[in-house]
DNA sequence: CGGTGTCATGACATCGATGTCATAAGAGGT
DNA sequence: ACCTCTTATGACATCGATGTCATGACACCG
């Protein structure tokens, strides 16, 4: 590869203008600007990047540690998918400030993380984001001392920048709209118990159930995620089965993801059940193969995670820039409400309970 | 950031000796070596890559070319996934060899690309791998003169080493697994016409019926693929339709792709046939969050994108360590076939025309 | 006991770019 | 005509690691 020397032999001038002609950090007589770049051009010459690192002791790399890439498999499972789209938010924002990223991931390995922070320190970037699967407390602490970081999709206790999604608000927001289209019985297959954003969106529910004065019920809430482990189906449509059976059936299901909500489709159309007439379905996430390819089309929480992204990568960059202190707490992002068809107005005095619920012959 | 002088002084040794210790490539007394290695410890040295890569010129650093970060809003619609499983499948091989993956975003335009090669040419990348995002002829050529290529998901005129799916031969399997059922009459709803894959895949189609004897129908064989736009569900409702309003109706519908399968699974149910009782449904992907997910889960052809980024890196990887001459041919990976519940031998006797298929009131 | 290896170590140059300082050639002011 | 100032350029050292060569200390052999 043509280095500098080349370029300035080839040009007939010292290395030196050959480094002013590339930065611009000094003048140069037009003349001699030419010769440079047409000797640049002849040798197809590229700087060296390993060079300038050396030399300023500024990368321009972001070390991003995901499971991304090896969740892939999982992404199928819509599990692997947050973590890519937060990767693609803050790939936006970092090549935007002509930084580069480097992309590590763990293999789903945690004990691996170390490894990786060693080899973005040989790299000498300048800041790391680290990325989380899934909305929750992070045990580990980072390696990489002196580094600066920012969690994406998790926090820890020591205070290191962090950006989550705003779970809370979000499944407010959706129980408000539920509510709002007219219906006060409603059923809520949650995510899986102990789960950060399944604690925090039941907060969500019960507070907008709170604010419309509708009594919370617990007979109407449910943890069936499985993760689409083959016993998932089954708890669901246990779950429906106890939801229709009492005399005051829900008119809306609330689910805990859009896979959920797909599954419930599937079930009440098997049972005879129309959504959304007879019930309103509304999931979470915003998984747009699964809601906008149900039919009909699924009314859910988007999940900002790209959004997410990019405001860690702000976040990070402002770190850099101003060594600002970064906010004590979490930074939350919101999502919106997406309306599409499977949420209408309750039928007016519907019961629920219009099929022989114990007639499972399609399980 | 302490360096390798740091690190001598602080031992009583010289730069060089803590270079041995570092790099193993010369005897070092065990007394010095430990010494050496408390201080690197102490001082939480770690050496620096980039006066590594000028001294050595080698970067060990593989570039990457991909749409997969900026496609994952579109992963949301499939679209984007078999980029990432490719990434997902080389990153697998590169990182076992040592080598660190660059990878670059095109950010869905294509113009872009010299720049990201540029970026790869200034961190002296040994090799580049340039993923697609589906099965197609690569028109551009890519610069970067005397770095060694493997395309994946793509091929190009000029001879450049690819690996791409063997979607004649997928298809194929797929095919003769649904004949091997029973079924003689096989709908066929292909993607979008023109699509490298979908002649392929068509040509396995036909050359299984063409060894069962079945004589191919070109009124079974249907478009319908508009990647999840709007128009997409009236084309499939009205390709089945035609299908079944013939006198001799398919037993069996082929899809494209896994979320084609999952809207014939919900119209046929809108219509009231059972699959796979009444009619039987392969898809092709195996997008598991589809073919898991849906009810019955989905039999379907595996298009093998993380095999495919494995092989393509290996094929770099042995150019690079062997100047191998490349196969002038793209290397072909095949799927396997996964079984699932939607395809059963058809019911005798069966002759698909049992509902009225004017009463198009779902739509 | 001197010759010949082997082991352990260090001095120095080098990779490619750039910061620092020096210098030569004009431009402009008095 | 002389001094100062700007413009345009180059020489040289430097960033951190490592390849090359040199050297001192032993060990072993005849």
């Amino acid at each position: 590869m043509a280095t500098i020397y080349d370029v300035a032999k080839h040009a007939g001038v010292s290395p030196k203008t050959v480094s002013r002609v590339l930065n611009k950090d000094a003048p140069v007589s037009a003349k001699t600007r030419e010769a440079v770049a047409a000797a640049m051009d002849a040798l197809g010459y590229v700087p060296s990047h390993a060079a300038r690192t050396m030399k300023s002791s500024k990368s321009g790399l972001i070390g991003l540690i995901t499971g991304a890439i090896s969740n892939a498999d999982e992404i199928s499972t819509a599990a692997g998918l947050p973590e890519l789209l937060i990767v693609q938010g803050a790939q936006k924002v970092i090549e935007r400030s002509n930084k580069t990223l480097l992309i590590s991931d763990t293999g789903g390995r945690l004990d691996r993380v170390p490894d990786l922070v060693r080899t973005f320190q040989e790299h000498r970037v300048e800041g790391i984001l680290y990325v989380a699967d899934f909305h929750k407390p992070l045990d580990l602490t980072l390696p990489g001392r002196g580094i600066p970081k920012v969690l994406v999709n998790c926090y820890d206790q020591s205070g290191t920048p962090a950006v989550v999604p705003d779970d809370e608000g979000g499944q407010y927001a959706l129980t408000k709209s539920v509510i709002e289209k007219g219906h006060r019985r409603i059923a809520y297959l949650t995510l899986a118990k102990g789960q950060e954003a399944t604690k925090l969106r039941v907060a969500g529910f019960r507070r907008a159930l709170g604010e419309a004065g509708i009594e919370f019920d617990p007979a109407l809430v449910q943890a069936t995620d499985l993760f689409g482990t083959p016993g998932e189906r089954q708890l669901i449509w246990d779950a429906l089965d106890k939801f229709f059976d009492g005399d005051d059936p829900p008119t809306a299901i609330c689910c805990g993801n859009d896979r959920l909500a797909m599954a419930v489709y599937s079930i009440l159309r098997g049972r005879g059940i129309e959504v959304p007439q007879e019930v309103s379905v509304v999931g979470y996430d915003d998984h747009r193969l699964i809601s906008e390819t149900l039919y009909p089309p699924l009314t859910t929480a988007e999940l900002p995670y790209s959004a997410m992204g990019a405001r860690a990568a702000e976040t990070l960059l402002d770190l850099l820039a101003e060594g600002d202190t970064a906010p004590a707490e979490a930074i939350r992002v919101g999502g919106q409400v997406k309306h599409r068809g499977s949420l209408v107005a309750p039928r007016p005095g519907h019961t629920g309970n219009i099929v022989d619920l114990k007639g499972r012959n399609e399980i």
